[in-house]
DNA sequence: CTTTCTGTTAGAAA
DNA sequence: ATTTCTAACAGAAA
């Protein structure tokens, strides 16, 4: 679940809590989330400084001392929680609970730094992952599976009207397209396209210039405003201090079918299938 | 009980 | 070249 907001918030507490750390410990205790050899993955984090947070699209980039960058996925259920040493942190799977502390049953892989707190990996399904890359291959992946950012300033409407230029597929899986626009996913998809007034199943090269205007506005603006409440704990996600987003109370659409829409009071919210995921939207309001 | 669904995405199939 | 479908997994809901 997290998608750009929920990531660009643990990013942001992480930079905080372990910039300039030292990693001293590791414990793998799932080695099918790790995409390098065990024995090199260890040998190149151990005793290596933390020097740098950052993020491309939901692909989090831990920058190590060395020509090392730890890349962490978390997919749809994976967790990232730092934990001081000897303190309750709240976290888990389901919606945080204060008596949950860490590690537990789905933490598969814990850091440990130099002055003994530590980092765990939470991941239910196990579809998130780790790789440690060095500088030539980081700067591949980042050219090669994402696109532009909704909420850098290159996020032009010039350079939006070309990214939709020529595409036959519908908004909704557009949205979705990491190589195209970084960091959208299910839930923010539905959401961009009910504050744009736009169907999710329309097609791209039939929608009109001031259509494509509306959602190049509706992507800046739903982002930062999630960004701003910390995104949207819908059913895993919580930030680095295990706690949840509240972004959720903002949510017009996603998970609301049955529920009249609030922006235009008329329409009740369906939910259907689009681009093979669950889609909701307003038929009253959005064409 | 079994079947279907779930926030992602890489890779295969079309 | 693009777009669509499915598998990877675990658990909740139907």
């Amino acid at each position: 679940m997290p998608e750009l907001p929920e990531v660009e918030t643990i990013c942001s507490d992480l930079r905080k809590k372990i910039i300039n750390k030292r990693i001293i410990g590791i414990v793998i205790k799932k080695k099918n989330l790790i995409r390098n050899t065990i024995l090199q993955f260890k040998k190149r984090i151990i005793n290596s400084k933390v020097t740098n947070i950052s993020r491309r699209g939901k692909l989090i980039i831990i920058s190590l001392s060395g020509d090392n960058y730890l890349l962490i996925h978390l997919k749809m259920t994976g967790q990232l929680i730092y934990q001081q040493k000897g303190s309750i942190t709240a976290g888990g799977h389901s919606l945080p609970r204060p008596e949950q502390g860490m590690p537990n049953k789905y933490s598969h892989i814990i850091f440990t730094f130099s002055d003994k707190s530590q980092l765990f990996f939470n991941d239910m399904r196990q579809f998130g992952y780790m790789i440690i890359v060095n500088r030539d291959e980081l700067h591949n992946i980042l050219d090669n599976s994402y696109g532009i950012e909704p909420g850098l300033s290159n996020f032009t409407l010039d350079n939006w009207l070309d990214v939709l230029s020529n595409r036959k597929t519908t908004i909704k899986a557009l949205l979705l397209n990491q190589k195209i626009i970084a960091g959208i996913g299910n839930i923010y998809a539905d959401e961009i396209c009910h504050n744009a007034g736009i169907r999710p199943q329309r097609l791209v090269n039939k929608l009109t210039v001031s259509e494509k205007k509306r959602l190049w506005q509706s992507s800046k603006n739903i982002i930062k405003r999630a960004i701003k409440k910390r995104g949207t704990t819908f059913s895993d996600y919580v930030d680095a201090d295990g706690h949840s987003g509240s972004f959720v109370d903002h949510l017009r659409v996603f998970g609301r079918q049955g529920e009249k829409c609030n922006k235009c009071k008329v329409g009740i919210i369906i939910k259907t299938r689009v681009a093979g995921r669950g889609t909701h939207y307003c038929p009253n309001c959005q064409k």
